[in-house]
This record gives C-alpha cells, sequence and structure tokens, in this order.
DNA sequence: TAAGTGTACTAATATAAATAATACACTTAA
DNA sequence: TTAAGTGTATTATTTATATTAGTACACTTA
C-alpha cells in the first residue's frame, strides 16, 4: 500500500503524507475506513512509529483523515474534505485581496480580471 | 543607519532587509539614491561582506533597489516598487482563484465574496 | 591603472528539520 | 479488570539546510 523511495530526496513522512492523500482522492481509501495503526505501518516500513505519527498529523490538519484516540486514523469523508479546502483557499484569498487593496488596486480591478480569466 | 541586534532571533541580513525596507517606504532613503557599498557597511557593522551582499540581492529580487554591478546599488523607484507589489499580488490572487475553481467554487462565489468584504 | 563597486565559489558554522527511543494514556474486548 | 490494541507526548540523536565567513574574481570610473 506504501513504499519508500530511499532515493527519493523528500523526507519520509512527506512521501506517505502524499501517497494517502493520493490514495483517498482517487478512491482507493473510502470514507471512514480505517487506516493502518501507526506501529503496524512503521513496522512494515521498518522506520519509527514517529514518523507515521508525523504523517498522520499533517493529513489530519489537512483534512484527508480523522483520529479517534485509542482507536486509530480514518478517512475523512470527502465532503468534509472538499468543503475544508474550499474554506483555507477561500480564506487565503480574501486575504491577499485585503493585502492588494493596501497596495492600491480596487476590487472593480480584482473582479475584472476574475471575470477576464479562461476557464 | 543600520543596526544589528544580536538579542534578536533572526539573521543579520534578514534585519538589513527589514531596515531598508522601511527607510525605504517611510522615505528615508530616495529614489535613485545610492545604498552604502557592500564593503563600507559590512565593515561598518563588523562583518562579512557576504552577508551584505545576501541582503541587497533579496532587497532587488523584492523590488526595493536595484543594482549596477561595478557602480553600486541604488533605491528603486516608488511608482516601480509598487508596480511590482501589485502584480505579484495579482497573480498570487489569479492562481487562488484557478485553485479554487478546482475545488468547485464558482467565479460567481468570489465574486460576491469580495463583494461582501468591508472596506 | 588604481580604487572603488558588485559577484561567484568554497568552506565553516549555526540553526532547524527529520527521525528515533522511550514512556505515557485512551479504547475495547476477553 | 486486564491485556493488547490504539494514538500521544517528551526527549535525544542524527541529518539537512541556512547562515555567515574567507577569498578570489570582474566590472566601472576617474
Amino acid at each position: 500500500m506504501v513504499v519508500i523511495d530511499y532515493k527519493d530526496t523528500r523526507p519520509i513522512y512527506e512521501q506517505v503524507v502524499e501517497r494517502f492523500k493520493t490514495l483517498i482522492l482517487k478512491g482507493g481509501l473510502l470514507p471512514d475506513e480505517q487506516m493502518p495503526s501507526v506501529r503496524n505501518l512503521a513496522m512494515e516500513l521498518s522506520i519509527n512509529p514517529n514518523t507515521i505519527q508525523k504523517a498522520y498529523a499533517e493529513l489530519e490538519r489537512q483534512g484527508f483523515i480523522y483520529t479517534i484516540k485509542g482507536r486509530g486514523n480514518f478517512v475523512a469523508g470527502t465532503e468534509k474534505l472538499l468543503s475544508e479546502k474550499k474554506k483555507s483557499c477561500m480564506e487565503k484569498i480574501l486575504e491577499l485581496v485585503g493585502e492588494a487593496m493596501e497596495y492600491g488596486i480596487t476590487r472593480e480591478e480584482i473582479i475584472f480580471s476574475l471575470q477576464q480569466m479562461e476557464g
């Protein structure tokens, strides 16, 4: 399910994060399905449990999984995941727009540019 | 003109960058005015010239100064600086909006949110 | 051509990130 | 209630990266 590429310069925990993000987005893991336990996966990959723990913490931060202490980690529902992504993306946009307005860009200019975008 | 605070945990070059950004934005240094030479300022602060070099490279990257090889570093015109800031800010916004649309947020939703913003 | 300027390359050092070792705390089922 | 599963927290060690320094080079002008 997960493999570590030691020729890859990226840290192990990052490879693990990416692998699971892909699996979850592509439907290889279904909502509420249990993730491999921290210890099991660590043993399988012959690495320290804390490295998996770090990967899972990151996946949780990004909304891909949720944790129940003492029970395990589970795949988050796709709707919830999507709505979190939308929310944080929208927040970033509004923050940047605020900054842009400090530089003298008007709301109208921004809206005009959006309407010119392809897509 | 510049002081290093060794109690400050930030790197020296970063303190130098910030100091000059403030000076330029507040008008303490005027457009096309010559910056202290890399060697002079380094000697004055008793640090290595490369540290100042790094600070100046960063200031140039951010559009605050421009360099003429063999002659020196000079303060960038405020209009140019502002237009660079605007440009990069606008680019970031459009990039994020593209990402948002991948998540299913519509252009209209974004425009609506902008219009709701205070300011 | 000399004395000023910035630049590039390498090495040393300091700082931060990644990983591991270990002990703790929660949950469930026998 | 306890054993075996789960995640968590703390600390130490290792590794990678960022910062700074040493030094030599190249451009500009008077």
